[in-house]
RNA sequence: GGAGGCAUAGCCAAGUGGUAAGGCAAGGGACUGCAAAUCCCUGAUCCCCAGUUCGAAUCUGGGUGCCUCCUCCA
């Protein structure tokens, strides 16, 4: 895997031999996601997947930050509190990454729960002269860690010289920043605490949160590529300023979705939120864009881009409904040898390109060469059931297990829609009837019919199927 | 000013020294009563210039264009 830190790519050697410790800054919760939001939960929920795949026995933590500025700011023109601006969009965002096919992480930590262990992780920093208190604010003191700047790879210096930094007077460095804030105003939220009420910055929570549920020193630690400075690159200092350990052994960055080749940005009024990109698009056809590009490339975003991507989703899904429709026609017996090859062929590549940090879009390359195999078999005539049974495990695997790509079909299931299903097989029976009679006009009516319904007929040499547009 | 990335077919995208994967779109063929689905076939002087090399999309130098970070930001 990539490693921000060193900028070259490295084997994987967990700290502890088959466990993975693994971190992802998850959101600031003041606002519906958007769609760069969810490329970062999405790329490392693969990736997080993929360990547990590969044998490893993951803890995945993905933190809320539920306190800042900007919930401050969002409950103040809600007419609400900091805590139910949280609430509302903690569990947004849980739908969202849900459609998306996001696991839940195995702790989900919010920063108000964990006010005491923040305390602590400062008043340490303090007591060591890594952090000193001004006027009820507390700074980190980078100038006593030398080794400040070493993931975003930027000299001390440097970064001195093109801070554009805000510059308070209670700082003694630019560069220092703020591990807690002075409450600014009697009604704001806070807690109280050694230098007064106040409440945490913002880096502070991942260095005390990702310490509390994986230690002071664990495997992985992804986020944004923007969060590689200052927020990473502050949550190093602090972590290790104060255990004297490495935090993370690897940095993981995702690169950003672009608008039609623009940034996103407010200003640009051109934030594509997932809530509303849900609505006119399959939830999947969306991860499976995402995971169309390497993780670490820019992607570009339209609706012709997603468009693509839906089409490729489909050819995959076809490529299921193929096999299980051809599970029917298939004749008992244990999957042939070269079927059996083949699939383990796949797999192997499959793996091979996932080990080759991540490569999703090769990943999804071998989807598609194990599509077409599996569609070359599936019009044979004679069939076996093992055969068509190890092609769709395959895909169940490596597109559902590991990439999190949802194949097969949706498992339907009103009342409403069982007397739908009723009433097409109905059609499709008097339409089998028509053709029997070589009635083509009233066998194409009737096909026409279910288009309008929303059905494609499909005739094959196994017998007549249908599916939803 | 500092740090870094990208430029590959109509669109998207892998590939980092040995005759350019894959998808979408398009065209042709097979199959079909006709379709649908599927299968087969068809497409690239890899941004430009110079260099290193037996050999470069891949390395080096120069140029052009685009982007990101250094500020809240995935």
């Amino acid at each position: 895997m990539y490693n921000t830190l060193t900028r070259q790519k490295e084997p994987f050697v967990p700290l502890v031999p088959g466990e993975v410790r693994m971190y992802t800054c998850g959101p600031t919760v003041y606002h519906y996601i958007h769609i760069g939001n969810a490329r970062a939960a999405v790329v490392f929920d693969v990736v997080r997947r993929y360990l547990a795949y590969r044998g490893f026995r993951v803890t995945y933590v993905q933190n809320f930050t539920d306190v800042d500025d900007k919930l401050i700011n969002a409950a103040r023109e809600m007419g609400l509190t900091v805590p139910e601006v949280a609430e509302r969009f903690i569990a947004a965002y849980r739908e969202d990454v849900r459609a998306l096919g996001v696991r839940e992480p195995d702790v989900a930590p919010r920063v108000t729960e964990h006010i005491p262990e923040i305390i602590a992780f400062i008043q340490g920093l303090i007591d060591k002269g890594l952090a000193y208190e001004a006027d009820g604010d507390v700074y980190f003191r980078t100038a006593r860690f030398p080794a400040y700047g070493k993931l975003s790879h930027q000299p001390l210096d440097e970064l001195m010289a093109g801070a554009r930094v805000e510059v308070s007077e209670k700082k003694e460095n630019p560069l220092d920043f703020a591990l807690w804030k002075k409450a600014k105003a009697p009604d704001e939220i806070a807690w109280d605490s050694p230098w007064g009420r106040g409440r945490p910055g913002w880096h502070i929570e991942c260095s005390a949160m990702s310490r509390r549920y994986l230690g002071d020193s664990f495997d992985i630690h992804a986020g944004g590529q923007d969060l590689i400075f200052p927020h990473h690159e502050n949550e190093i200092a602090q972590s290790e300023g104060l255990t004297g350990k490495p935090m993370a052994r690897y940095w993981l960055h995702n690169g950003f979705v672009n608008i039609k080749g623009e940034k996103m940005s407010k200003s640009l009024g051109n934030v594509l939120l997932v809530r509303e990109l849900r609505r006119q698009h399959d939830p999947m056809a969306l991860r499976f864009f995402l995971l169309s590009v390497h993780y670490r490339n820019p992607i570009n975003f339209s609706e012709e881009l997603l468009a693509q991507a839906e089409a490729g989703l489909a050819r995959l899904r076809t490529a299921v409904e193929n096999l299980r429709f051809a599970l029917g026609g298939a004749r008992e017996g244990a999957v042939e040898p070269e079927v059996a090859e083949a699939v383990s062929t796949l797999r192997a590549r499959f793996v091979a390109e996932m080990d080759d940090d991540f490569n999703t879009a090769n990943a999804i390359t071998v989807l598609f060469d194990a599509a077409r195999e599996a569609n070359q078999y599936v019009r044979r005539d004679a069939m076996v059931r093992g055969s068509v049974q190890a092609f769709l495990d395959l895909f169940a695997e490596l597109a559902e297990e590991v990439l999190g790509l949802t194949l097969a079909p949706q498992a339907e299931a009103s009342g409403e829609d069982d007397s739908f299903v009723a009433e097409v097989e109905r059609l499709i029976a008097e339409r089998q009837e028509a053709r029997k009679r070589k009635d083509w006009a009233t066998a194409d009516a009737i096909r026409d019919r279910l288009n309008q319904m929303g059905v494609i007929v499909e005739d094959t040499p196994h017998g007549v199927r249908w599916r939803r547009k």
